[in-house]
DNA sequence: GGTTTCGTACTCGGATAAGAGCTGTCCGAGTCGGAGAGG
DNA sequence: CCTCTCCGACTCGGACAGCTCTTATCCGAGTACGAAACC
């Protein structure tokens, strides 16, 4: 069970874009070579955000993403969800019920499986916490003078 | 992303060895055929229980698996750590300092990551909730006599 | 009848193959910018 | 000199392979029970 590399990705991303804040949206390239990753997958991981309405795109020339929002409505379940998918990472596939253990008891599966909801608990918190944290939190937590730099650093790449 | 199957197996089959409470130990198929389950996999997953210390093996005839601890002192965490694996669900690659982006900047890297501190938050609260709850919570908030039931299907399944 | 010995069957344990999902790559559709010709 | 047209290049978007990890399976090592032979 591990978290697809894409999230960090993602995230890396969209605090650059909001740091940034270019008039022009940002193509993959530039993406691409500012933290040395992959340029075809990380196009194809952007593209999900762009479903999402994280991000938004532009074709053409000039063309390339933008933050689809502004960076206080964008949380990192925002991002997660759109990256690994919708499904809960716990799946109850019911096993109270099959085989042996189950046949005779139909009354008592009409409340939900127990092991099932105590996992669910811990998801929950899990994505609660993801729910609180927007990209405007990390850019706040960020060490003063970061955005500055990346609007230079992202000047020095243009020119 | 999603949690392997078998940390529901390994859960469902935790509770229903706290509540037969058996004097021998219980053997991987009884529990497959308890739940339906592909005894070869199922097996193999127990016995990464065992490594654990969750659950204590016995070999030859009248051998199985039982608790390796009482259910009180056995966390959920303790199981999807044993099933899953002791590694971070998040894996912070530090793309930040990769490429054009980090070159010049060696003071912030000190600190870490703020991305990856977003997220290990998330986590944290994932991994507190499941250990909070303990197998002997689960047993605590089924519903009254599932225990009872349990030994008298596993006495008539012996005999 | 009691005891010892042997064989058998059962269980765990780890090493060995298929399948799904993530990672990585490619090419086509659409669009803007600019060069060049004409007025 | 200004305007219109056409060409070219750039970007997003989705379809196509390679690889890791999960799932699934099998066979070997060890052990307790039970039967049989022996005392």
């Amino acid at each position: 069970m591990r978290m697809g590399e894409g999230v960090e990705w993602g995230l890396h991303c969209c605090l650059t874009l909001a740091w940034i804040d270019a008039d022009r949206p940002v193509p993959t390239a530039r993406l691409a070579t500012w933290f040395d990753l992959p340029p075809a997958y990380l196009h194809k991981r952007l593209q999900a955000l762009v479903r999402a309405g994280v991000l938004s795109s532009t074709p053409g020339p000039r063309g390339g993403f933008r933050l689809g929002r502004r960076p206080e409505q964008i949380t990192l379940m925002d991002v997660v969800t759109a990256l690994e998918g919708p499904d809960d990472v716990f799946r109850c596939t019911e096993i109270r019920r099959r085989g042996e253990g189950g046949g005779a008891l139909p009354r008592e599966f009409a409340r939900p499986c127990g092991v099932a909801t105590a996992v669910r608990r811990a998801e929950l918190a899990w994505r609660r916490e993801l729910a609180d944290q927007t990209v405007a939190d990390l850019m706040a937590s960020a060490p003063p003078g970061a955005a500055e730099r990346a609007r230079r650093h992202y000047a020095r790449m243009t020119g």
